[in-house]
DNA sequence: GCTGAAAGCACCATGGG
DNA sequence: CCCATGGTGCTTTCAGC
């Protein structure tokens, strides 16, 4: 499975306009619509389209307060970890969470209505036996940048023509 | 602009798959297809629905790898915080970025091709008179989550019937 | 604001270069 | 691996309620 300059403008067109039309996409990319519907088939079989989702933006809605967590474990056994993890994974105000070396275990984004509702949800966390040692809240005061396209050039390389 | 329980529903189901027709939608929240296409006109021109976009999963493809990143600048004025932005802005290999209150500027998400490229990278920030005081490297050993869809039911609460 | 129908268009499959 | 064409179903509009 190997990306030619087509595909990757393809992932690129999607990127930014997910609900392109096919016709749309051939026109982007200057092939017909067959070819293009050959490609997206087989890229989406490989999963490297993994799906599409729309962008959403509450905060003309609704109060919504964005923190980033960075989470401690005080034992740091497989059980642990796994424990941690599968609760985060129910949790659906956490919509982000990476675990990473070098002292801090999670670094995790939660979105939530206010402040109160972080302390509620963090308090839940803390006595639902999942043995945080420590955990360091920054309540995101501007979103400089919010999921952005996934820098296909810088990661794909030059080659791959 | 406020949503009732159709909007919601509709939003739910484009966060999950952000191709699905109009027909589909109007089936899954229990309407015809046209009244789903007014509350769609009115939810994208509003900017609720900010566009769409394909999920993408690389790592099939490429050595791919994300780090966690907090920055603290030397300096707070407006024209600090404004000359830094702007570069992370233009920097494709940072696809989020939050500005933070409480010791800590910015959380940023970077995506690389390896530790190199990560190193280049941040050199070439430092290297900028971008003031950045200090900043950690959390390296991502795991994706818990990504970038999961926004808890609606949480953020709007029980009521907007 | 929803329903239903009708014209226009996208999707996807097939056949051919 | 790309192009061209056609049947099917979706999209969008517009009356009517």
């Amino acid at each position: 499975m190997a990306l030619d300059s087509y595909d990757r403008a393809i992932l690129k067109a999607l990127q930014r306009d997910g609900r392109i039309t096919k016709a749309g996409l051939a026109e982007r990319v200057n092939l017909t619509p067959s070819p293009v519907w050959e490609r997206l088939k087989r890229l989406e079989a490989s999963g490297v389209i993994a799906g599409y989702a729309a962008r959403l933006s509450l905060k003309k809605l609704a109060p919504v307060t964005t923190v980033m967590v960075e989470v401690v474990l005080k034992q740091h056994r497989a059980a642990d970890f796994e424990r941690f993890e599968s609760r985060i994974r129910a949790t659906p105000e956490v919509i982000d969470c990476q675990a990473t070396g070098g002292g801090i275990d999670y670094v995790m984004k939660v979105v939530v209505r206010d402040i109160d509702a972080y302390q509620r949800l963090m308090d839940d966390l803390l006595e639902s036996g999942l043995q945080i040692e420590r955990y360091y809240s920054y309540v995101v005061t501007k979103s400089v940048k919010d999921n952005a396209e996934l820098p296909l050039d810088a990661l794909l390389g030059g080659d791959t023509a």
